[in-house]
RNA sequence: GGAGGGGUACCCAAGCGGUCAACGGGAGCAGACUGUAAAUCUGCCGGCUCUGCCUUCGUAGGUUCGAAUCCUACCCCCUCCA
């Protein structure tokens, strides 16, 4: 997908673009847009709330690559502005705003992870406080007059609030507002967003409008599945892929993910064209181990978050860990020290932090989950003599060297 | 301002003087199975120097041989009315 040629026909970008959206309006002013033959101006805007990204939000950001590898112009808005007004969307409160300060630092953090999936050479990177800050009380009277109060209640969150009576306060229908306007600042021809952005990408096209704009193309992005295949991928469900995460981290989470979630977060997720992937489908129909789809995708990922030595590694220690049953070389080492001539089993395990209390590690051991040098110990009270010097097991995931000394 | 309802372990949710470390479900962990998984089945799921001991049922006191369960005060949440 990388290499594709900014010249590609119109239906063929097309093609490209429609991959993984939940929704183009309206894909025939896109068409149009696109058979221009110039770059288009494509924004997304981001509110720098969630410094540490996962592996949903790079949804988005994989379809801004795809633009971007398609010759188009990649506008990657901070919301700084907006930031300190606080998004209502999604919530049921009005959110706290952030200080300018926390603004600014969770920007530079956002900044940071997202080249790691767009082309930063390619990518004009603003600020909305840029415009934003030199708009008067004036200015913004100005803007609220180019919208209803009614089309402000059609968007779902304030609407409930509004019939059941609970409180919006005025400044968050500035919030969509601003983000309206910020596509008129940018003249955007397209923004992206999640599905709950839907609303707020529409009152652009309407701003765009009322200032004598063409209209942006509004396209929105689903949300993904966490690991769990169940719920949106979040950290607070502890269901998420951090791209900061570890590599062996990223590559382990993505092997746990079922067959059925693999083929979604190919779609959403990988830089391989939608061809090849069909590709791949089909190796896997025909009797391919889907194991080892699963493994090129997340060698792909962790690539892309680390480098590719980082996915070897991850790779092959993953398959000797899990496929051949081998220990990993890279194991985390403990020296415990006992008190007399011998620390009890159950001690170690908490000390080397294979269980999180003693009584846990007890309970592991009496349930067959503790190996000491592949064999496997169910004797609760066992004990390690000092100078014992193995690698232990708990399960298939939690390993280290634990000496006695 | 008035009237009610409620706060139980990671989450939901029973319990309403002893048999309660607290039913049940979810999440999580482990075992079996497997193609790494998923699904399924089984077990575990407060801590400890573990046949026993310690701490826990909003907070602080009290009654009692004994309290998550009764009483008092306080804090917080929700619903209805104004």
């Amino acid at each position: 997908m990388s290499d594709i040629e900014p010249s590609l026909p119109v239906e063929e970008q097309l093609a490209v673009i429609r991959r993984g959206t939940v929704e183009i309006l309206i894909e025939d002013e896109l068409r149009k847009k696109l058979s221009t033959g110039r770059p288009l101006r494509i924004k997304a805007g981001f509110d720098p709330t969630a410094p540490d990204l996962h592996l949903g939000h790079t949804v988005l950001l994989t379809k801004l690559r795809q633009f971007q590898d398609l010759g188009h112009e990649i506008v990657f808005l901070i919301g700084d502005f907006t930031g300190l007004i606080g998004d209502p969307t999604g919530k049921n409160a009005t959110r706290p705003a952030l200080t300018a300060a926390e603004v600014s630092a969770n920007a530079e953090t956002y900044r940071e992870q997202v080249f790691k999936v767009l082309d930063e050479e390619k990518t004009r990177v603003v600020f909305n406080s840029e415009w934003m800050s030199k708009v008067d009380a004036a200015g913004l009277v100005r803007i609220a007059a180019q919208h209803t109060v009614a089309r402000m209640l059609e968007r779902d969150d304030f609407h409930k609030r509004y019939t059941e009576g609970r409180p919006i306060a005025i400044h968050e229908f500035l919030y969509p507002l601003i983000q309206g306007y910020d596509s008129v600042a940018l003249n955007a021809d397209v923004e992206l967003g999640g599905t709950d952005q839907k609303f707020n990408l529409l009152v652009g096209r309407q701003l765009q409008a009322v200032n004598g704009q063409e209209p942006q193309v509004v396209i929105t992005m689903p949300l993904l599945e966490g690991t769990d295949g169940a719920q949106k991928m979040s950290k607070s469900l502890g269901n998420y892929i951090g791209i900061n995460d570890a590599p062996g981290e990223i590559f382990g989470k993505l092997m746990s993910i079922s067959d059925q979630l693999m083929w979604r977060y190919y779609d959403l997720l990988s830089f391989h064209s939608s061809k090849e992937i069909a590709g791949l489908r089909e190796a896997v129909e025909q009797g391919r181990n889907p194991r080892d789809t699963k493994i090129e995708l997340a060698c792909e990922l962790v690539t892309r978050f680390h480098s590719a030595q980082a996915a070897d590694s991850a790779r092959d220690d993953f398959l000797s860990r899990f496929s051949r049953g081998e220990v990993p070389v890279d194991i985390p080492n403990y020296r415990l020290e006992s008190q007399g001539t011998a620390m009890p089993l159950a001690t170690a395990l908490k000390s080397a932090q294979l269980s999180a209390s003693t009584s846990d590690a007890r309970r592991l051991i009496g349930q067959g989950a503790v190996r000491l040098d592949g064999a496997r110990v169910v004797d609760i009270d066992a004990v390690l003599p000092r100078g014992t010097s193995t690698i232990i097991a708990v399960g298939k995931r939690r390993i280290a060297r634990v000496s006695i000394i």
